[in-house]
RNA sequence: GGGCGCAUAGCUCAGCUGGGAGAGCACCUGCCUUACAAGCAGGGGGUCACAGGUUCGAGCCCUGUUGCGCCCACCA
């Protein structure tokens, strides 16, 4: 074994070959065990169109992490990977990629386009996972899935058809939100406001039979070719003689209603409100209400229509620009105000939607949802941070009926069939031959397809086999963790949620874990328009994945939103090199030498002590991941690695183990590798790469690191004496040093260093510990005694409690400079005896504080008393 | 109009159920000490946004104020 290791680690020479290993070894592989508890979690599945973004490392680092510390610990772990078809998104790019070669989609047909679609996704569909693959996601990938394969489909439709069955969908027409790019309808959740810089046009509308007119004012007053009513306040004064008569539409010269409705809020604009209900989901209820006509005038390419009069063939907006200038020229424009109003956007495309009234599908959530509340409610669905449980109740709480229908083709599409001799419409899984109520065969497929999101709410059970009663699905759900982003709880968790519960009566997960952005180092969200996005496989090519996760998880707290700072990327990088060149100077030393386990009473005060630090930091890192605070655990592996092991431990251990004749040498190299294979362990989920190279190359029992044993507390692994002693000889060594520091004194230059207690433990605990003080303090010669003598009375000196610690540096010492130190470290002893004495001293303190504050005050006081009375004796001395 | 988050060292951020302010980076000083200069040792730097309150004790809890950000909501 021992292989020799490079001075510095080089993760492109380790991951794809570790990678690929542990693929080969099938151990991201999971299968129904019953002698195992099952811990599942599924990937929010990428699109398929998609390539790697920060915002993907992030939340796969995540799922990793947790995945592979739950697989150590003896789960039998299943992280179902796959991807989704991404009904918009990805039909867009095909469109356009066919665009390209010349080719038209509706030339090409659904069956011609569906093919190529396919093609499409055999080609590109797979690039998202193969970069997945680099950030050393430990995925089931045996289990892959796709949301429109053979299952998934199926799953889907069954719930079509189950849904419908139910009652719970049902086709209607109604305003929904129609983008005239993506020519298709959206959800609600798809619509993103933005406040932008409007107009507001006041117009006139002149009452017909008398003189005078009606002030109204709009946003979008192309909408006026399809006005059908003017509205006031029923309670309005104003307007209250006007009620029942009616006002011509300008430039339309149609006569249209003034009615009477609630909707009107009189203290806004002139009280007078146009209503266009085919063109406004507000104006489509009070059109509703009255009875109105419901005028469309425009195309579903955003175009007016022949409703539009001369406007028709205009776009909207150039409708709009001539409508204004009409309106101007003939006198009805009143004023134009500036005006900045929320406008609707379409996520995908940025393109101004249109609320237009279709016939489309929608699925009923007023009973849905309340289940889903009630999980919430119940805490059986819990949210890391908490906080997002509150945004997930409010959108439930307010949720409208979620229309499914898109225009687009690929998708699943609905299993509607329409009879074209009855009329009749039939539902049904399999393409039926006949129409279920006249048996007529002429019947055709509804042409349209589902929301991308219907089949994503399936996810957690359609990919484990459901509808059928699978073995896995019996075995590995409900799920166990959700991970994903806050941006997507509307879309996607309630979904599930609501789903989960409807079609297997579980909740598909009881935990969701909610991660925030990444951000570009000036805190902007990474975008392609802006082209600030930083790649996440140019990050891993030039510093390795294990750098990129412990970035992506570290210096922030859960469900915020972070920076990425390249900095910070070096920073963890440098850090995955400290662990290898520690691990590197471990295996230098043990260089092929068998170590055996030294019995407890052979290790040193040193070895105990660490060994006492790593069994902390298992029980710590452990409880904090319980909590899903990864960053938090990290930070504390990142801590005890460098500082106390490496810079501390590793260095106390050195002369032992340069020193053949050391009889303490075994038990040196048996805690360093014994502590070593416990951080490693603890630090493989974060950084599965490094930590398996070195593992492989430190030992030759286990043949993974990914498989191994998460460590556990060990009760006899507690040494709380050494825990203090090998405390107070850090303390000592880092005030010698502290002092050379200061006066200057170069490395080269030795001392003598004179240890005084008159406590005879501590004495003892020095004796212990006499050569750090070489090797840390660089003591020539260490004096360890219970009285002052024989020493120069011109050293400088160290005070801890119970000991004085003295240099003498004889050429070196300014003694008035000494004495001014020392009068320093008097007020600030002082300073401190007065806060703790006047704490201890308050009736107040003493009386409600707990018994073991008070513990630690006195502890304190007793501490500062005594380093005040040695630093005043050592004044005095000085002073003579 | 509601809801949420954030304001802590020059920068980016941690800080658990209230008990003597932390990290990384940057900066300053000294070291190429036989694991690591992507390193070692030492150091400077903070009225924890502001104002009240609760408490023996507040960065942390409560109320209010200011500034920034996000989400939701049909005010034309």
């Amino acid at each position: 074994m021992a292989r020799e290791l490079e001075k510095i680690y080089d993760p492109k020479q380790v991951e794809e070959r570790i990678y690929q290993d542990w693929l080969d070894k099938k151990y991201f592989h999971a299968e129904v065990n019953p002698q195992k508890e099952p811990f599942t979690i599924v990937i929010p599945p990428p699109n398929i169109t998609g390539q790697l973004h920060m915002g993907h490392a992030l939340d796969n680092t995540i799922q990793d992490i947790i995945i592979r510390w739950k697989r150590m610990q003896g789960y039998e772990t299943l992280w179902q990977p796959g991807t989704d078809h991404a009904a918009i998104a990805t039909e867009v790019k095909i469109v356009k990629a066919l665009a390209e070669q010349g080719i038209d989609k509706d030339a090409l047909g659904r069956e011609g386009f569906m093919e190529h679609a396919w093609k499409w996704k055999e080609e590109y569909g797979g690039i998202i996972v193969s970069q997945l693959k680099k950030l050393g996601t430990s995925c089931d990938w045996d289990r892959e899935r796709f949301t429109l394969d053979e299952g998934c489909s199926d799953a889907v439709l069954d719930v079509f058809v189950q849904y419908h069955e139910k009652g719970y969908i049902y086709k209607g027409s109604k305003i929904i939100n129609w983008c005239p790019v993506c020519q298709t309808t959206i959800s609600e959740a798809e619509v993103e406001h933005e406040e932008m810089q409007g107009h507001f046009w006041h117009i006139k509308y002149p009452i017909v039979g008398e003189e005078g007119f009606v002030e109204i004012a709009t946003t979008r007053p192309e909408t006026l070719l399809g006005d059908t009513a003017v509205a006031v306040h029923p309670e309005d004064e104003r307007y209250a003689h006007l009620i029942g008569k009616n006002v011509i539409l300008p430039i339309v010269n149609r006569e249209i209603p003034i009615i009477a409705d609630t909707y009107v809020d009189k203290e806004f604009g002139t009280g007078c409100v146009k209503i266009t209900p085919a063109h406004d989901p507000n104006d489509f209820e009070v059109g509703e209400r009255h009875n109105l006509e419901k005028i469309n005038v425009m195309h579903d390419d955003g175009t007016i229509n022949e409703q539009g009069g001369k406007y028709a063939g205009m776009d909207r907006y150039e409708a709009r620009k001539a409508l204004v200038k009409d309106l101007g020229k003939n006198g009805y424009l009143i004023k134009v105000e500036d005006h900045t109003h929320n406008v609707g956007l379409h996520d995908r495309c940025n393109t101004v939607v249109e609320p237009l009234i279709k016939s489309q599908w929608f699925l009923k959530m007023d009973e849905l949802s309340k289940p889903a509340i009630e999980a919430y409610k119940s805490g059986a669905l819990k949210f890391v941070p908490e906080r997002y449980g509150k945004v997930y109740l409010n959108w439930l709480e307010n949720i409208h009926d979620w229309c499914i229908s898109r225009q687009l083709w690929w998708g699943h599409r609905i299993p509607a069939y329409y009879c074209d001799d009855c009329g009749a419409t039939t539902i049904s899984k399999k393409h039926p031959t006949v129409c279920s109520h006249c048996q007529s065969n002429h019947i055709r497929q509804d042409e349209d397809s589902l929301d991308t999101w219907f089949s994503s709410a399936l996810w957690p059970f359609s990919t484990l086999g459901w509808p059928e009663k699978t073995p896995e699905l019996e075995y590995f759900y409900p799920t166990n963790v959700l991970v994903t982003g806050y941006d997507i709880i509307f879309f996607w968790v309630i979904r599930m949620v609501f789903s989960g519960l409807e079609f297997t009566g579980k909740l598909p997960f009881d935990t969701v874990v909610m991660h925030g952005l990444v951000r570009d180092s000036e805190g902007r969200k990474m975008s392609k328009s802006l082209g600030n996005g930083i790649d996440p496989l140019e990050v891993i090519e030039s510093y390795g994945a294990d750098a990129l996760r412990l970035t992506l998880i570290s210096g922030n707290a859960p469900g915020n939103d972070m920076r990425y700072y390249q900095e910070r990327v070096e920073a963890n990088r440098n850090f995955g090199n400290k662990l290898w060149n520690a691990s590197r100077f471990i295996m230098m030393n043990l260089d092929d030498k068998k170590v055996d386990e030294p019995l407890i009473e052979a290790l040193t005060p040193a070895d105990r002590w660490i060994l006492s630090k790593v069994n902390t930091l298992t029980k710590d890192v452990t409880d904090t991941l319980d909590k899903y605070d990864l960053g938090i655990a990290v930070t504390k592996l990142y801590d005890f690695v460098w500082e106390e092991f490496c810079d501390w431990y590793i260095e106390m251990v050195k002369p032992r183990l340069y020193n053949d004749e050391d009889i303490t040498k075994n038990s040196a190299l048996w805690t360093l590798k014994t502590v070593l294979i416990d951080c490693l362990k603890l630090l493989h989920p974060f950084m599965p790469f490094i930590t398996e190279e070195i593992f492989l190359t430190l030992q030759d029992k286990e043949p993974s690191i990914m498989i191994s044993n998460w460590p556990v507390f060990k009760k006899a692994w507690h040494f709380e004496k050494e825990e203090t002693d090998i405390s107070m000889i850090k303390e000592a060594v880092r005030g010698i040093r502290n002092l050379r520091a200061n006066m200057n004194v170069p490395p080269s230059k030795k001392a003598k260093v004179f240890v005084v207690s008159e406590d005879p433990a501590v004495v003892q605990t020095f004796e212990d510990g006499r050569v750090f003080f070489a090797t840390l303090g660089y003591a020539s010669e260490v004096l360890i005694q219970h009285h002052k003598m024989d020493i120069d009375e011109d050293a400088v000196s160290v005070i801890i409690p119970n000991a004085t610690i003295y240099m003498p540096f004889s050429e070196l010492v300014d003694i008035e400079k000494e004495i001014e130190r020392l009068e320093n470290e008097v007020i600030k002893l002082e300073k401190e005896l007065a806060r703790v004495s006047g704490k201890l001293s308050n009736q107040g303190f003493v009386a409600k504080a707990p018994e073991k504050v008070i513990t630690e005050e006195r502890e304190k006081q007793s501490k500062y008393e005594q380093m005040l009375a040695q630093t005043k004796e050592r004044l005095e001395s000085l002073k003579q």
